[in-house]
DNA sequence: CCCTCCATTGAATGACTGTTCAATCAAATC
DNA sequence: GATTTGATTGAACAGTCATTCAATGGAGGG
């Protein structure tokens, strides 16, 4: 192995997302409770004890998958908030890409179906809760003030902007659960089902 | 109590019921494997090895809450079906519908969430895991027919049929989830959210 | 008043599983 | 080739928790 301090902090950061993605999966199929350490040693194929080399405990692991899950998603949301296009681009640019990514990458779909059911658990970890309660109406406000924008000049139809935004993100989450079930066979629905929620078909 | 064995039998299925029904939440908040039967038992107000009289495991209470509520749902759902009204009558009637009854009874709220999450989860017992497959579409199912139906008559705008009714259902669920977030709060956005996703605002 | 059911308890049991640890291995540096 | 440093293992440990069970209570019927 690479006695070089530099390569070696990588090849260990390396490790680390190796044992996370494997874990993603079983965490959100089974829950944080029910996936045994066991588990995920045999998905990643090292020993129990190695794992303990890497993470402190299951708990951190699942932590670490929460923290950098938001991490992302927000990042995204943010960036997306920025472009300089209008609402109505915005929103269709959004509708498209996370269509999109529903098709392409399987793993959104895993991490979104890991945050969903952990936000509702009283079984997170102390840790990952706070994470959740602090992150998770990033994304929900970053379309709101979209809803608001276009509303204001006029492009998009009326509704509670907030109640907008629900429906939404909440559309995304129930695709990426269809999506699981589904598997590779899975095609999304057009992006309309998406922007119809602001505003109806007719461009202005 | 009550020696009349008719008597006995009918508290013996409320007591029954009245487990279930404080297991629901414990499910859906940490999930089965997290749900310690301590905590039933405490939540219900009886010793643990008492349980073990009504249930024979904790699988078995998993299982009953699952049946249940697949039956009270596909229930509802074919009763709407075939109600004498156009397909948009009865699309405005199950949003209504179900706009107010997340409102007012939580307790349906609390069964979308522990059958959305036992729906993905690997980790149910067998026999819930073959309800859930063998029920599960039904009110998908439904919506679509009602969607194809709409389509036909010219009175519901385009789209996959089979992708509104995914839709449908998977929003209900999204605004289950928040109605547990926000607790007594809540307040449920206008239908429309709903009927909106089959036809335009315009009556025909 | 006794006998029979059922409800009820609380403690014991036994399996499961997260975590620790002492020991081995392998690579790189000197 | 000796030494250091991190990777890796497998088994042991400890705590948790579902389940069982022997014993108690209490209500109605004879």
């Amino acid at each position: 192995m690479a006695r070089n301090p530099i390569q070696n902090k990588r090849m260990r950061d390396e490790r680390r997302q190796a044992i996370l993605s494997c874990a993603v999966r079983l965490f959100a199929t089974r829950g944080l409770a029910a996936t045994k350490v066991a588990d995920i040693a045999a998905a990643v194929g090292m020993s129990q004890g190695l794992l303990y080399h890497y993470f402190r405990s299951k708990e951190e692991i699942f932590v670490e998958i929460v923290r950098q899950a938001f991490e992302r998603m927000n990042t995204a949301a943010r960036d997306l908030e920025r472009l300089p296009l209008t609402p109505r681009q915005k929103v269709e640019q959004a509708a498209t890409t996370l269509m999109r990514t529903l098709e392409e990458h399987e793993n959104f779909s895993w991490i979104s179906v890991l945050i969903s059911t952990a936000s509702i658990s009283d079984a997170v970890p102390a840790e990952a809760r706070a994470i959740i309660r602090r992150e998770r109406d990033v994304p929900y406000r970053v379309v709101a003030r979209l809803a608001r924008a276009g509303q204001r000049d006029g492009s998009f139809d009326d509704g509670r902007p907030d109640d907008l935004a629900l429906v939404f993100w909440t559309t995304v989450k129930g695709l990426a659960l269809h999506r699981l079930a589904l598997g590779p066979t899975y095609k999304s629905p057009d992006p309309r089902v998406l922007t119809r929620i602001f505003f109806s078909e007719t461009p202005t």
